[in-house]
DNA sequence: ACCGATTACTGAACGGTGTTCAATATATTT
DNA sequence: AAATATATTGAACACCGTTCAGTAATCGGT
C-alpha cells in the first residue's frame, strides 16, 4: 500500500540508511540483505532501485555514513586528548575499526560493479577523514620541513591502515603480535621523526601498550 | 553420469581449484559463482560440497594458493634483485597485487562465516609469504639490533599492505598520490632506519619512482 | 566370474538473493 | 471534479548455495 506522503524522498532514504547501517553491523557485508533491509522499514523491495539505483547504491550510501561516525570518533579523541595528538589518531582510526568490525570491513569489502564509480558527493563526504589527519600531521611537524605534507599525511593513514586491516581481518601476519595499535604508532613515529618531528618525550607517559612497545619492537 | 575413475579426488580438487582461479580472477568475488565454477569443470553443483564442504571452502583453498603465486613472485624477485632486497620485497608485494587485483582483494574481502576458521594447512600455506619478509629483515639489520626482528618484520608487512590496499580499491586516500609505491618503500625505510638499518645509499640508483619521491616527501 | 557393499556423482528441489516493470494508489495541477 | 503526474507495490525472473534421495561406477570377497 503506497503511503505517498508518510516521508520526504530525503527522510525515507534517511530511514533506508539507518536501518541499513543497524543490518549490515549485525550481519556483515557477504550476508547483507536489501530485502532484509527493506522488509525492516516497512517498504517493498523494489523501493531500494527507486531512491539508490541498486542495492549497491545502498551500500555505498551507508559506507558513506559509517565515514562521518568515524570522522567524529577521531574529532572527539582529538578534543578530549591531553598532549599526544598523534596518538589519539591513531587511537581513534583503531577504535571504530574495532567496536564496529562489519561496518568497517565493508568500506573496503565493497567494490562498485564495472563502469560506475563513487558519486562525487560521497567522496567529498568521505574525505573529511584524511582531511582530520593532514590538519593534525602538518601542526606536528616543524614549518620549514621538507616534506610534502598531504602525501605524508596519507602515506601514514595508509600505515595505521594496514595493521588495522590486519587485525580486524583476523589476518596471517599480525595474529601473534600482542599491540598491533602500539606497533602502527611506532611506525608512525619513526616516520614522523624522519621528516623533523620532535619526539617530544612521550615515552614516560603515553599509553602502556605504547611503552610495553618500545623497549622491544 | 558419474564418472568416477576419471580422476583422483585431490586431482578433482585440482582442478576446481584451477578452474575457480580463473573464474575470480575475471569476475572478482562479489561476482564469483560455484555453479559457474562447476559448470567450467564438466560436474554438477553439488560435487563442489563434496569436496570443499561449501562454496566458502572452495574460495579458502583459492585463495590459498594465490599466497604460493604471490611468494613466487617474491622470490623471483629476490633472485634477480642486484642489491636493493627490500626494494625487491615491496615490488613483489605491489606486483601481485596489481597484475591480480580480484586474486588479491579476494583474499582479504573473503571472510569465513561465524563458527570455523582457516584450516591448519591452509595457514601453514599462508605463512609463507611472511617468512620472507622476516628472512630479509633479518639480514638487512645489524645483528645486535634492539628490535624484535620477527615483530618489526610483521608490522614492515603491514605498512606496505596499507598502501597496497588503497591501491587496489581505489580508496579516497592516495587517490592522488602519483607514487604509492615509493611511499611505502621510504616508509619502510625509515623505520628500518630507525633500527640501525645502513641505508647503503640507495638514492642514486634505485628506481626513479623512488628518486623523485624521496625529495618531496 | 559374479554379486553385494561401498563410493562418486548427479540433478531436482528449496529458500534465498537483486532487478525489473506493469499495475495501482496517492498527489498535484488544471 | 477531472486529468495528469508521481510514488510505491509486488509478482515474475534469473541467479545463487545447500541439501539429499537416487543412480552409476568401482571394489572386495567368494
Amino acid at each position: 500500500m503506497g503511503r505517498r506522503s508518510d516521508h520526504t524522498r530525503e527522510e525515507l532514504r534517511a530511514l533506508f540508511i539507518g536501518e541499513g547501517h543497524a543490518h549490515l553491523a549485525q550481519v556483515g557485508l557477504a550476508k547483507f540483505s536489501g530485502r532484509e533491509v527493506a522488509k525492516r522499514v516497512g517498504y517493498s523491495v523494489g523501493t531500494i532501485s527507486n531512491l539508490f539505483g541498486s542495492v549497491d547504491g545502498l551500500i555505498v550510501a551507508i559506507n558513506s555514513r559509517s565515514f562521518e561516525l568515524w570522522a567524529q570518533i577521531l574529532r572527539d579523541r582529538l578534543e578530549s586528548a591531553t598532549d599526544d595528538r598523534i596518538a589519539a589518531l591513531v587511537d581513534g582510526y583503531f577504535a571504530f575499526a574495532e567496536q564496529s568490525p562489519e561496518l568497517w570491513s565493508a568500506i573496503y569489502a565493497h567494490r562498485l560493479p564495472e563502469g560506475l564509480d563513487l558519486p562525487e558527493e560521497d567522496k567529498a563526504r568521505r574525505a573529511g577523514l584524511t582531511q582530520i589527519v593532514e590538519d593534525e600531521i602538518r601542526t606536528v611537524l616543524p614549518a620549514d620541513t621538507d616534506a610534502d605534507v598531504v602525501r605524508l599525511a596519507r602515506s601514514l593513514v595508509a600505515v595505521v591502515h594496514g595493521h588495522c586491516s590486519f587485525v580486524v581481518s583476523g589476518s596471517f601476519a599480525l595474529l601473534e603480535e600482542p599491540d598491533p595499535q602500539g606497533a602502527a604508532l611506532a611506525r608512525v613515529r619513526e616516520s614522523l621523526a624522519a621528516h623533523g618531528y620532535c619526539a617530544e618525550d612521550f615515552r614516560s607517559d603515553s599509553g602502556l601498550g605504547d611503552s610495553e612497545n618500545r623497549g622491544s619492537l
